[in-house]
DNA sequence: TATAATTTAATTGTATACAATTTAACCGAA
DNA sequence: TTCGGTTAAATTGTATACAATTAAATTATA
């Protein structure tokens, strides 16, 4: 792979084109149920885990608490998420799904679905763009600074 | 290719962490040019090109006028680039690169290579990962709606 | 040719992202 | 036990992104 200080040469340019044009395709699916990107990534977090601090929440979707705070006042106001101080450590804030919340999943549910439709790779070639980013990020991460 | 509602299985979340994770790697290396990741994206394209409409760019990017406008006011302030109106029709923005944007792509060149080692992919990997990126992106571009 | 339709940038408003700082709570060693 | 260090979230400030709208220039056509 060429390293010249050339767009088409240079790997983040295509990952950052395909992240940023793929998520915006989702956006004309999440409007109608009133979410955001960024929001339905962490409604995925918790209708799989139900609930988190925003320390472990943080961790997995790798956003900072500059981020996720106002992500998570908006999703509470929709009435999908309930935000506590935990008892044991008032530092830690626990994020609960709502019953309303855990109803959003259904609406959800044929999102991936269409998305696929759009992407319109191979099983073979899905698999491998998936393990390819999962590589580059643990290779990312891994190194400090 | 598993489709459920789950962060694991819809290949756009490694996509977004990838890229969001990469750009951050660039952040450092760019502070020093002081430029942003969008900012070096539009740096790269005027390297290579030297000359352009807004329109061109905004094809190439795929960034509209909302997020060029800014980005391109910062970059004249700051004396890499020129913005003229096109004489033979008013409406065109010309963009052009300046000799100090010139000279900035020599301090800027040593910037690739650092990246590749940050991701630790093999040739071959890297190879793959570029063209699964740009056949995903042309078939999210190809298909309207 | 005069007006309607189109094209190109700029503007507006909303929602991320993130570095850096602040605030509050907890922990640990003297 | 108390105070210095640490941790977790929130806040602040800057910079994207993008949909939708606006404004200005050009083009097409009746």
């Amino acid at each position: 792979m060429n390293s010249d200080l050339q767009l088409k040469n240079q790997i983040c340019f295509p990952l950052y084109l395909c992240s940023k044009e793929l998520i915006r395709k989702y956006t004309p699916l999440l409007n109608k149920l009133d979410l955001t990107y960024t929001q339905y990534i962490v409604m995925m977090f918790f209708w799989q885990k139900k609930e988190a601090s925003l320390k472990k929440l943080s961790n997995i979707v790798l956003l900072d608490s500059g981020t996720l705070t106002p992500v998570l006042k908006k999703l509470e106001n929709k009435g999908y998420l309930k935000r506590i101080r935990s008892s044991k450590d008032e530092r830690n804030l626990i994020i609960k799904l709502t019953s309303k919340g855990e109803q959003l999943k259904e609406e959800a549910k044929d999102i991936p679905e269409k998305i696929l439709g759009y992407l319109n790779l191979s099983e073979e070639e899905l698999r491998s763009l998936y393990i390819l980013c999962y590589k580059a990020l643990f290779n990312i991460e891994k190194k400090e600074d």
